[in-house]
DNA sequence: CTGAAAGCGCTTACAG
DNA sequence: CTGAAAGCGCTTACAG
């Protein structure tokens, strides 16, 4: 493995010298800087970087701490969180780091198994810096992250904290772009499947349903806001039948995101009502399972992407500049169109199922 | 941040006695290593593994190359692979290397962009081996790797390569169960959805299905077995159309993913046939696509995360004993029952559907 | 069983 | 603009 010295004796500088191009220093002549970059060439080096981080006290890599809600059996069934808005995240957070040079690590941590610790990224020092990806459900992690002066930035659909960077979604935007859609397409009364009042979203949410509502001068009912247990596609499948069997008739739901509106959609799928000729569904964040769901689900996609771009880049300007005044990115929502909403008056009402 | 140094002096030893007591050396007196680990616990010293890479000539990290089928953009419909299977892996290689103190890097990398290069992660000395997730659908990476003699093993649905340790499945076992469950469930014949005839799986899957069809005494139509173009649901769409506009009434269905289950299934919703009560369908490889769809998809599990979790270990392996053979690990198929196949004497024949 | 010394591959003041 | 020297935090022979 060619090292700094081979190069500096190929090309006839010294270490120093083949350093200060490697770090682009603008104290080196042009045609030596020529030289050693050829030389470079030549020998095909590659600088170690971790001996690099050693000197300059920096890994040059970047970690990503995934939140996980608890260790659990590997499930294969309904509720099975895959972590698919985490994947996204991590798409854009990768793009970002490469173009930045940086190397990305990664790890799992589930803060509500180890309260009071970090992820082994950050305690061993294995990263400059951290994102963290998705909610770390327990406060504790953010606090010992600041106590310890710890570079980080989050990133998730519900992500917002005081004074730190955050990559986020507006599920509030969210709302507002679906309910505006629904009462274009005639629906005058909405069912809203919110996630469970544990997450923060779900005001945010309520809020803009309320407002949107108002707005388009349709009508509110209580029990048409319907909160679910957990964030999961039984939770909606269980809240679903319950409404269903109440004698609540929606024509339109608005899902808090697709792993609930498919537990709806199946619910509905074994009552044999159809979607969306007899129901219409829209879904919110947005991942593969819209795409690919029977049928395929319009949606309110947060640009996960971009969120998790952003984060990184975020991340970065920190590492710059440790002081700067924090800052919040929120991605654009933006309604992804897809088979799983029919304009009202197309819809088939069919064996007198709507009141 | 406390060094080696810091606990040498707390603990009244050499830097050096130090080092031998966190490498677990038994060269070292037992009251001797108390009385540093109590320092080192007092310190709350962690040891800078990049420090420790450089002298020890190893990084204390193994990387995760995901093989990308080509850079495009983002897209939020039907075809988006967002890469459901590597994301199962990844989470088995986790749970290995967190066990084995290694950290976790990771880069997707897609081989036709690059042809002749290797991942930065490996090219940039950033980790000790690599594991390559999925298909590299170029052969050259491999033999770079090999010639670079750069530690490396391999894992996927169908990563297999001669003299390389490789942790796979067994597409065929995966067949085998399918038609086996389809056959107990009173099926005489079984629609085969294969992948592309570019995957050497393919051949695979379907020498199974003949075979398990003969062992039956299943019946086996030619137009029976179709490949579709792309490992999409709109390919499986599209097959499934002309399948159905041919004549073709399968009553049952053996897909070879859930991807291409699902866009058949699609297909046959918008037909107004259901599933399962007049075509059931089983699945292969068992995402969470399977989990959330509607009906819930039968599927064969293939243990993607122990799949992950195995190629770590052979890796591992690999870095402690250079020359050993190879070892091929195929994970186990498990049949998942959900709801997409019921017996055939219960499916209902309705309109004629069925020749 | 323990300590002093050299070295891993780099960066960074510091002279010149 | 370039080079010699010290140092980053560790490991590893080598003496003792």
């Amino acid at each position: 493995m060619a090292t700094i010295f081979d190069v500096a004796k190929y090309a006839g500088v010294s270490k120093s010298t083949v350093s200060l191009v490697i770090n682009n220093s603008p104290l080196v002549a042009e045609t030596t800087r020529r030289k050693v970059l050829q030389a470079i060439a030549d020998i095909h080096y590659v600088p170690n970087s971790y001996a690099r981080g050693l000197s300059a006290n920096s890994t040059n890599c970047l970690g990503v701490a995934v939140m996980a809600e608890q260790t659990q059996e590997i499930s294969y069934h309904f509720d099975q969180h895959v972590g698919l808005c985490s994947y996204n995240i991590m798409s854009g957070i990768h793009s970002a780091l490469m173009e930045n040079q940086y190397g990305m690590m990664m790890e799992r941590f589930c803060s509500v198994d180890h309260p009071g610790e970090v992820p082994e990224l950050v305690s061993k020092h294995r990263v400059d810096g951290v994102i963290i990806v998705g909610s770390p459900y327990d406060h504790g992690l953010i606090e010992k992250l600041r106590s310890m002066r710890f570079p980080f930035v989050m990133a998730g659909v519900d992500s917002f904290v005081e004074g730190v960077d955050c990559a986020s979604a507006d599920p509030g935007e969210g709302v507002r772009l679906g309910m505006d859609y629904l009462s274009e397409q005639g629906y005058r009364e909405v069912l809203l499947l919110n996630c469970p009042r544990s997450f923060h979203s779900s005001y945010t949410r309520l809020d803009a349903y309320i407002s949107s509502a108002a707005r388009h001068q349709m009508r509110v009912r209580p029990e048409w806001v319907v909160n679910c247990e957990h964030n999961t596609g039984s939770s909606a499948y269980q809240r679903m039948k319950a409404c269903w069997e109440a004698g609540i008739r929606p024509r339109a739901i608005l899902a808090a995101n697709g792993h609930l509106a498919l537990g709806a959609m199946r619910y509905l799928y074994e009552q044999r009502i159809r979607v969306p000729e007899e129901v219409s569904v829209i879904g919110y964040e947005d991942s593969s399972l819209s795409g690919y769901a029977i049928p395929a689900l319009t949606s309110v996609n947060i640009h996960k992407e971009l969120m998790g771009q952003k984060a990184a880049e975020l991340l970065i300007r920190r590492l710059k500049q440790p002081n700067a005044e924090p800052i919040q990115f929120i991605a654009p929502a933006e309604l992804v169109i897809r088979n799983s909403v029919i304009p009202a008056a197309e819809q088939t009402l069919q064996s007198g199922i709507h009141a």
